[in-house]
DNA sequence: AATGAATGAGACTTCATTCAT
DNA sequence: CATGAATGAAGTCTCATTCAT
């Protein structure tokens, strides 16, 4: 997976946020996250970070002050990043659009996200390795995700199911079956992308996965 | 999660295969895979290991020859295990058994590996965390998967639909649909569990998800 | 350099001296041998010397206190063995006997310790490469050679140079210069029997070698 | 033989070579090699090469990967430095040069050599002592003494023999012979030294040892 | 800002030796 | 006597971090 592209979530932290990044700064985020993805955080020497950013070992010390700094930079954006569209302001035109049932929102924000992900497998990977390790993205997650985008997606669903258009089922439940499904999409899109698997018919599962979510679900 | 008691497959391994292990054995694997499970892998030094165990530390490595030897004791049987109901042998009889349908074949699978999984928490955590780092376990997940545990699924999957009560969608892709579906539900009691979160209703949930699976594979 | 025949020095230590020996010192004391020419006493571990003797670990403990133990039982006797013919006792006969000329006697010490030290090749080998390293075998050495080799060897010498088949050089220098040339004659030989030269005509080198000797210190 | 002074073969790896050397560099150089003189190889640890070099232990594999690569940095070029003035471009001057006689070339030969030794006696030591048990260091023996110094030897000695005044042995032989000669009297030198024997006159020894050799390999 | 040599704590592993069986 | 599991000291080497340049 050794990639010189810059994933997009990478081009977006060095223009946006706080300070501008140096394209040094740039060099050791990319090289960073290309090596905790490949062989986990703990495994990746910084030493190994600089020699693959082409700095020198002290450089990386002088921006990020520790190496689990370097993993906070990545990984806690990426959270937010990750859980974007479901936020608070981004989705408040959501809820009073017009979509006519719960299949196409699905369709929407199913595409969005793979779209999201497969962009930045490196970022997601990193994300979804490390997460079980780190309290403080534990917390950063549980932070976002609590009071920002529970309470939306639930009240979508509580929408569709007042329209009818939806099983009466506890709204946290619809959330978890919804969830699942589309992630169990998701991986098994970036695991046959892994493996360049030629029996994956990438639009032909994605409808499949939404028909069936909709069909499970429908009330 | 330091816990004393020791999981059942650590009970089985006690006993069962070819040498017998001593007890100071016992007592390294299970202190390993509790800190692997916790800190993962990389994380989880030798000393540490020992002195969780009550060892000296080179006691461990009278047992086992290296570091990475101790993670795949644990490790390669654990995928066996996880996979055990599937496998060539066990599945015979219920290529013949009367599931009235698919819920009830779901069901009965449903149950049975998620307590398998409920009870060996920490194996299930290691395996998981550590799959993506580890080619030879990887390579023990496709060996026992692919010609052993697959074709078994696939057939019953085919069963189903030539009886009329599956979907005609590509076996695959029901097999996925599935998985995700059951998956999901477990992650969710597993981190249910882990919060003692009140609102999770276990039978309400497990029936919801065999409901919602039923339906949306219905054909 | 593995080779499983005793050599010659082994089965005498078997039987002579104090205790006897059992067959399995005698395999630990062989094995210890062998490693210890092969990579040098300080990298060969008792494990393996146990091992290639087919001994458990412990058993060597319960025969030689240490493993230096076990170095200095090979290698004491060996300056013995290896000085030998030059003791007081040994010796008496040769300082009356009617060698016709300092040839004569180099031949005969010569061709001796020749085959000595070819039939016991591992044994030589350890001594040459340990004695720089234990002031014990050099104290050891030291003992032998001051007081019972030497001043047997300088007897000699002056016998022949008062026969006036010696040059009248200072007897030390004569056995230096003497010793020199048996030892490059041997090691040349030890050398090529290790890789197989063909190119080395035994006989011819040793006349050769003792006609040069010869020459070289005659009067 | 704890020493500070610098032996002349280090002073020269300092400033000659590739990259210049550190004075840090140094120090751990000049340590090891005196402790590997002392000890040898395998009884020296990296930690006490540290101290005695008054670095971090950690400083030592920044410059040099593995304690094995201390031993080549130090043993390779002492190969090359030994048998310098044998090599072919060294020597080329030798071979049409008026030495008399094998007498005078012997001389120039051993004086040189015996100063070069006695300068570098740790250099020496460790070469001698190590050989035997690290390929490597053979290998690099054999194709600097091959191809490189063994045809010079021989055609000097072809070229004394054809004009009358060496023996008409066979080259290897006379070679064999004059090498022992000259080592023997080196390494007698060298443990005089080491013994301050007050036996030992110098000259005289050096003397007798080349009209030793002159008269033996006569024609 | 950037470097990279230096550090020392700590990682994994080996080993000679002991001791209960 | 023999065993081999157990030990803990010591070995080689890695690593995140600091600091003078």
């Amino acid at each position: 997976m050794m990639n010189d592209e810059r994933e997009p979530w990478l081009e977006e932290l060095l223009q946006g946020g706080e300070g501008k990044m140096t394209d040094k700064q740039a060099r050791i985020i990319a090289a960073a996250a290309d090596l905790f993805a490949e062989k986990g955080y703990a495994s990746s020497s910084t030493s190994e970070i600089a020699s693959r950013a082409g700095v020198a070992e002290g450089t990386i010390f002088r921006h990020y002050k520790t190496k689990k700094d370097l993993l906070l930079t990545i990984a806690k954006p990426a959270i937010i990043k990750l859980l974007a569209p479901f936020l608070l302001r981004e989705f408040k035109d959501v809820l009073h659009a017009r979509y006519g049932a719960y299949e196409e929102f699905l369709r929407a924000m199913a595409t969005n996200r793979l779209q999201f992900i497969s962009q930045n497998k490196r970022l997601f990977k990193v994300l979804l390795q490390e997460l079980p390790f780190h309290p403080e993205l534990q917390q950063q997650a549980r932070e976002t995700l609590m009071p920002l985008v529970l309470p939306q997606l639930l009240s979508v669903i509580r929408k569709f199911q007042d329209e009818g258009s939806l099983a009466p089922l506890p709204p946290l439940t619809v959330l978890r079956l919804t969830a699942s499904g589309i992630m169990g999409y998701i991986l098994a899109h970036l695991v046959a992308a892994d493996q360049n698997a030629d029996g994956w018919d990438e639009t032909a599962e994605l409808e499949a996965t939404i028909a069936f979510l909709a069909k499970g679900l429908a009330p």
